[in-house]
DNA sequence: AGGGGACAATAACGATGTTGTGGAAAGATG
DNA sequence: CATCTTTCCACAACATCGTTATTGTCCCCT
């Protein structure tokens, strides 16, 4: 019942109450006196801590690349480093559809005007550099096309991206379907190395639901 | 200097004000008075011919959706059944250039909310069979993977639309290396039919610019 | 103890989406 | 021809929105 969990860090309070209210009504539905609200504070407090909306927003949006970049950096390599990409996608997926509203959100404008502070930044191209560098393992393994591997890795996160877009906006799959089409995605691009198509397909299981 | 183009037909000149607007301002900018102002009408006009705000804003995306499919209709059939799924592609990117910020409002939400007309429903699926008869023309020709062609189809829909929305989301990158990696795109789905790479690859050539 | 600065509560302003009321114009109906 | 009905829009009002100005309060520092 309590509204304020505490006095300090208001900050944090109303980036989360917002997410909060992104994620359960979408985004028409945030206002700031709402946030304010929920928060047990005025609407004053948002324009100290961000300068206005939008900010709060971005801040939002922020977090959100941040939690990307934790959910991707999670996944564990293995021998397979083609199913290590399809891990990624796999992660990748999961988290834009734990928070549809705010993955929209944070793909509505220009990265670069959600993520404006250099360790923002920064830590967005390392989260790509994850990628950068699985593919470059998957190459390394004779698993992938030997093409430059930042544009193997720009292909992969497009396709990936794509498709979750797609699933996100059209609704019409299942996910199982969405699963194999994920799946499908990574063996296409892995079968070029000359391996056995068994062998790549095998290698891209797809899970259960 | 004349506001009006005639008295009739003012539900047209509201979505085409609407659009103008959205394309030169951006989607914040679009608002009821405003546009019915510069069409010469009244606030009211807009809830009478849609129902409000959104409803107008879903009729602009529906028509930038026919205005897509169009332009994947006029490409041209060839002999080469992966450059033409190339064509596609450049079609796509093509009309999301032409006016991002329309773009991003016609993916924004379902598009189960936003064609929610049966013809219009029916349209974007023709829309959609446009591009699995090409890859099915693909694999007709061993150019493809045998796998069921609304798959592949989805695939590579996804893969374009994702590399599209990162280079209007993510902007770093030139127009040449869009390019570039929408043609390595199609060609790593194409050389999976056992082709020679070359062969591939001298199909889907780089635009100049 | 006192002063300064960060923070927020209150109230107000302009703009927005929406609705209610009414009236004008067109076509149908007697 | 008169009238009724329907369609459409102008005008004005309302609630809500983002934002700003003003004021007060609390806390830290010297």
């Amino acid at each position: 019942m309590s509204a304020e969990p505490a006095a300090t860090d208001v900050r944090a309070a109303l980036i989360a109450e917002t997410a909060r209210l992104l994620y359960d009504a979408g985004p028409e539905a945030v206002s700031v006196r709402k946030v304010a609200d929920a928060v047990g504070t005025s609407t004053m407090a948002v324009y100290t801590h961000f300068g206005g909306k939008p900010e709060l927003l971005r801040a939002v949006c922020s977090e959100g690349f941040h939690q990307l970049g934790r959910h991707l950096a999670r996944v564990r390599r293995t021998d397979d480093a083609v199913a290590d990409l399809a891990a990624f996608a796999r992660a990748y997926r999961r988290t834009a559809r734990a928070d549809p509203h705010l993955f929209r959100a944070m793909f509505a404008r220009p990265v670069g005007e959600v993520l404006v502070e250099p360790d923002e930044q920064a830590q967005a191209l390392e989260t790509f550099l994850v990628l950068v560098r699985g593919v470059q393992r998957a190459m390394d393994a004779g698993r992938l096309d030997r093409v430059a591997p930042d544009e193997m890795a720009l292909e992969l996160w497009s396709a990936v991206h794509g498709l979750v877009s797609i699933e996100l906006g059209a609704g019409v799959q299942s996910n199982r379907q969405a699963e194999r089409a994920l799946a499908a995605l990574v063996r296409h691009l892995a079968i070029g190395a000359g391996d056995a198509p068994d062998r790549a397909a095998a290698s891209v299981p797809v899970p259960g639901r």
